[in-house]
DNA sequence: ATTTGTAATTATGAATTCAAAATTCAGTTT
DNA sequence: AAACTGAATTTTGAATTCATAATTACAAAT
């Protein structure tokens, strides 16, 4: 039985994570200045830890600092979207190849299965977004580096900060599936170059439409 | 004129990169704790500066932080190293591919310009080091990828933990001039292909010689 | 001698306080 | 009315203080 934890984490960590919410819901849009003393006050805590995380999600990139005048949720244009999309494409699908090469039996199945849930979800935009995401952080757990991990977490984080990638266009979904499935497949196969080329058209395609 | 600027930067990073030399220099080797009361008095500073600053080296990979125990500097392992070499080899390779295709005449110059320098250095390891890495960081400059610039910046200072990859093996300072030559060469020929492998191979041949 | 329990000490986490820079706003001048 | 000046206010940066968790030291008991 997993007993709950006696210590969840710092403080500084659930507040860092409770900006990253407000961010990606658009509470907090991008150019929107930090609010140093009406947030610590909502969130009735000391400006100590919200300081604190405010340095973590600069660190992250998802806040510009500016010195001496306070902080800012980060803009990120046309550029900036085109860039991060093709380092997630050039990341995942090397770690589509890993994977395809390491995975054991039971990872396979573990990823096969998220992947027979993602083809009941397609008619659920929010449950699809959720089991799609988890598909490809298991596949990158599988591929088993922790510090691509990080990066493409991170990357992930940004990619949010933009709305429209959530907006997908119509059938969109049924075009996302069918690339999951050529990368499954590959998988399956253990045919490291393909799975490597499926991830990356899958990404592109993905950049296309949220484009 | 560039004048001296006024307000240099926030005390908190003046503290990040001061803790950041003192781990590279391995005054602070892996694994050390970092005694917040110590090194507050050693700056002349109050704890709460150097708090965030360790947050942000946390948030970079080169602190862990327990919970209620303290924060110490990252232990890195074979695995971990090797890791990180493979995600270098992988960014830098793309980054170089990028850059046979989109440079300028004038930023090839500038390429080959260090290039020349480099060969000029052969003699002189902390030389060769330095021109070394400044040709890397110009070669990601020239990709034009900001967040990729971020994120091997990050990863090269997950390496610099690593007291190996400095010690270099004897005649490995030729072999990565000559590798550098072929990197030259394809990016001046504006062959993305071989500019990709020939990267690739470089950094991996790094990681052999470091490991 | 080893182990267990408790007091003392130390270190961390967070709030509060203080200092200084930037912004706002009123008043004056042109 | 627009622009400039300088005081008042607001906001950020950093030091200090306070609270509490963790470690150490020490004593007692088996």
């Amino acid at each position: 039985m997993k007993h709950t934890r006696l210590k969840p984490r710092a403080l500084y960590e659930e507040v860092a994570e409770w900006l990253r919410q407000r961010i990606f819901n658009r509470e907090l849009a991008p150019g929107d200045w930090v609010d140093e003393l009406k947030i610590a006050a909502e969130l009735e805590i000391s400006r100590t830890p919200l300081r604190e995380a405010i340095k973590v999600l600069a660190t992250e990139g998802l806040i510009t600092m500016k010195m001496r005048r306070g902080a800012y949720v980060t803009e990120v244009n046309d550029k900036d979207l085109r860039d991060v999309f093709h380092l997630m494409a050039v990341l995942e699908a090397d770690a589509a190849g890993t994977a395809a090469l390491n995975a054991t039996d039971e990872q396979l199945d573990e990823l096969n299965a998220l992947h027979q849930q993602l083809k009941k979800s397609t008619k659920n935009r929010i449950q699809f977004f959720t089991i799609n995401e988890a598909f490809h952080v298991k596949l990158l757990e599988v591929a088993n580096n922790r510090w691509r991990e990080q990066i493409v977490a991170d990357l992930r984080k940004v990619m949010k900060l933009n709305r429209a990638q959530s907006l997908l266009k119509a059938g969109r979904i049924e075009e996302s599936f069918a690339e999951h499935s050529v990368i499954m497949a590959a998988l399956q196969k253990r045919d490291a170059g393909a799975a490597q080329a499926a991830m990356r058209a899958h990404i592109e395609s993905g950049q296309e439409a949220a484009g």
